[in-house]
DNA sequence: AGGTATTCACATGAAACTATTCTCTGAGTTAGG
DNA sequence: TAACTCAGAGAATAGTTTCATGTGAATACCTGT
């Protein structure tokens, strides 16, 4: 067992010496020719802004059902009167988000120089330590209408008064948008939107109006249905859009964002018809063209072309699933560091051998070892992160037991294993 | 040969424990009247 | 005296451990031919 332990930690250690010898001489002059080819060259992009996820478009295509039945829904707030409650939803990357605000935007404007008095706060319940508890949603709201709450130490219901004081102040409609309102019901339970689709009945003087936005359809079914009816007193469905209103959306940000003729409509359709396949998400769309623009650039192409689309694919979902093992807790990096280690040597590996090297990495990274149990359930995480793959086999005699390897190109491994090196300081 | 029992190496579940985060409370402090 | 702060108590929660039980098939062991 030690003599193992010690050849694992120096297989560990010897890796990380390799490299660090020889680079500094020559990359003075390199980087700045870089610099000097980079300013002269013109830009594929006029506004690489237009193709960002928090860029609100003036127009919307494919949409204006939706938003006109919002507007239909919304407009008795022109006369200060409360629209109803709305619940929408649809899968990511329909423009739920995007139409709503961009709805009430308008309406907002419309108002601005009348005596109607309209705000909107708009609160996205997936965001930690913003609005994911029934506490910081009001808090959050409370400070939305300029009043202070202390972070902590305030009871629930104190805050909720002193939003409710603020609120009914004055005369006026608040429409209150509660994004991604499924991971709030998840995590705090359904009460807190009782209490606000209840808020009415205490108000004299405001009036508020919610909209509910929920990726997940099944989520209005098991709520408590008086929250159900008052929140869904209107509903609204956001469809996937389909491969070609992709490229019509595509087309229209791409000319505002790119300059002339760097992209030719066949790129386009391949672009829309990635995301498509990826259950119709314009937001991945938009990412893979302005990825693939980037790449064209740093290829110092003069147009946009298929295979930068490719490489654009492979380098977000490469990106992808480093996002997601950066965002791993630590003990999960260690087991999936172990994991890649133990895989360059053998492709199939089982619980027990990845739990003793997962073990020894503990003791040299100087923490606390997880018992197998919890390691077992932890390599099912990852495997539903989609990182690995684990099933069940049974080898007789030999018992029962995961049969695991990791799904990601080697060469990517290898980058995170350096970087995971480094981070776990092993 | 065919059938049954055993056994391995974990998987899977449930309950108990722990550490952390949230809420709440009341004492102390501050500021305004 | 009301409003505000803030430390600390208690409740809720997430992350783990402990204990118990379950699993599928290769292998060992019988049994009767």
């Amino acid at each position: 067992m030690t003599d193992n332990q010690t050849s694992l930690d120096k297989k560990f250690k010897s890796e990380e010496d390799k490299k660090n010898t020889s680079e500094t001489k020559r990359e003075r002059d390199e980087l700045d020719d870089l610099f000097d080819d980079f300013v002269s060259k013109e830009s594929l992009f006029k506004d690489k802004d237009v193709l960002s996820l928090r860029h609100v478009p003036n127009t919307i295509p494919h949409r204006q059902k939706q938003i006109k039945k919002l507007g239909m829904i919304l407009a008795p707030a022109l006369r200060n009167d409360r629209p109803s409650n709305i619940f929408i939803y649809g899968k990511t990357g329909t423009g739920k988000t995007l139409c709503t605000l961009h709805t009430l935007n308008r309406i907002v404007e419309r108002v601005k120089d009348s005596d109607v008095n309209l705000t909107f706060a708009y609160l996205n319940c997936k965001l930690k330590k913003v609005a994911d508890t029934e506490y910081r949603i009001i808090a959050a709201l409370a400070k939305n209408l300029g009043e202070k709450v202390p972070a902590t130490g305030l009871p629930t219901d104190e805050v909720y008064n002193i939003f409710l004081k603020k609120l009914d102040e004055t005369e006026q409609v608040v429409i209150l948008v509660l994004d991604e309102i499924d991971r709030l019901v998840q995590k705090t339970g359904d009460e807190i939107l009782y209490t606000l689709t209840r808020i009415n009945s205490e108000l004299k003087r405001a009036k508020l109006c919610l909209i509910g936005i929920s990726n997940d359809v099944r989520f209005i079914e098991n709520i408590d249905p008086r929250v159900k009816s008052s929140l869904s007193e209107e509903e609204l469905i956001f469809p996937p859009y389909n491969a070609l209103e992709l490229k019509d959306i595509l087309s229209e940000r791409s000319e505002l964002a790119f300059t002339k003729d760097v992209i030719n409509s066949g790129v386009l359709a391949k672009c829309a018809a990635y995301a498509a396949k990826e259950h119709g998400d314009a937001r991945r769309a938009l990412d893979l063209l302005r990825v693939a623009g980037e790449v064209a650039e740093r290829a110092a192409a003069d147009s946009v072309e298929m295979e930068h689309i490719r490489e654009a694919e492979d380098k977000i979902e490469k990106n992808r699933i480093l996002e997601l093992v950066k965002t791993l807790p630590n003990q999960s990096k260690i087991l999936i560091y172990s994991i890649f280690f133990l895989n360059k040597q053998k492709h199939k590996l089982e619980t027990g051998e990845i739990y003793e090297a997962y073990a020894d990495l503990c003791k040299v990274n100087d923490t606390s070892i997880l018992t197998q149990r919890r390691i077992s359930d932890l390599i099912s995480e990852l495997d539903m992160l989609g990182l690995i793959n684990a099933r069940v086999i049974s080898k007789g005699r030999h018992g029962r037991t995961r049969e695991i390897y990791s799904t990601i190109p080697s060469d990517l491994t290898e980058i995170m294993s350096s970087e995971l090196r480094v981070e776990l300081m092993l």
